[in-house]
DNA sequence: GTTATTGCAAAATCTTTGCAGGGTG
DNA sequence: CACCCTGCAAAGATTTTGCAATAAC
């Protein structure tokens, strides 16, 4: 689309993480183009889940406009490339974030917030765990419930005053 | 849409599932319908995942034809009744499943299939868990990685005559 | 220069909705 | 016999695709 000052960075850039995109598509005799560097870098700054819509707007804010094709098409990369997951909570829609540490997902079905939690005696337990007949690569453990605020919201609306409760 | 004789079983069956999709409707002031019997029954004699269009087939091969927005009528209320559960894996449409003991999921990113073990040791680590201002309702554990079939074939492949891998 | 990539718009999926006719309670 | 439920078709939402213009190498 345009020519980024961005795109030199990519090529050149001594972060391991930029190097494993950069090297993958490389390695697949891929392009390196300023929008899918300005999208992989907009994820890389992201601390939890988005959608792809609010990737796109987080673009935008950035002064960064970017086809919903070429982001389908760059997250679609990521996710081959092992960076990115896609996750599909219940009665959501679809969600992504970087591949990092494993963790559980705290998922409230009240307000939809997801949050992550570290779980080294969870990770002990997997990493220990063998099924048979089937060559584990990776996992994800989804905890649905209520978190403290919807909790809280929902316990007032119950007394008195009776406060209305929202979703 | 049409007068079907499983409707009378219906209200009056002893099976405690039937009776509680039952109660559900009654409590609630909904109806009981061929349509709502036939859809529910189905779905009673599946062991495992199934999605909309296959249980779609399955009523048509009963001779039971009943509309899309009727099947998803009734799987919405099931799963509100919690006797059914939405499942999305990565790179799959959905898939339902009936609600029974928890179990892990195991499924294949090569063939698509799923397999439920039951795991006591997990599910007794998960009963003991606590998450801090989060109160857990159900969870899911999704374990994704090669069955022994796809596993077989790929190696095969690997190997001198080279037979050709499919998906 | 060659050819992968982008953006657009159109198509494909899957799911929901509005409404008229029909069946349940 | 009121009104809930069904089926249909149309609308929505999300994702994919075909193609001409454009940019990477």
């Amino acid at each position: 689309m345009r020519t980024d000052p961005n795109i030199e960075e990519f090529a050149s850039s001594n972060s391991p993480i930029v190097r494993k995109f950069s090297d993958y598509l490389d390695a697949r005799g891929m392009r390196k183009t300023a929008e899918r560097y300005a999208i992989f870098n907009r994820i890389q700054s992201i601390n939890g889940h988005f959608t792809i819509e609010e990737l796109q707007h987080m673009l935008d804010e950035d002064g960064f406009r970017v086809s919903r094709s070429t982001i389908y098409n760059t997250i679609e990369l990521l996710m081959e490339a092992k960076m990115l997951r896609r996750h599909v909570f219940e009665g959501m829609q679809a969600q992504y974030e970087r591949i990092s540490l494993p963790h559980t997902h705290l998922i409230c079905t009240t307000c939809g917030k997801v949050k992550e939690v570290r779980d080294t005696n969870f990770a002990a337990f997997m990493n220990a765990r063998r099924f048979n007949a089937f060559n584990a690569d990776h996992y994800c453990l989804y905890v649905y419930g209520t978190c403290s605020t919807c909790a809280r919201k929902s316990k007032r609306a119950r007394e008195p005053q009776g406060n209305k409760r929202r979703q």
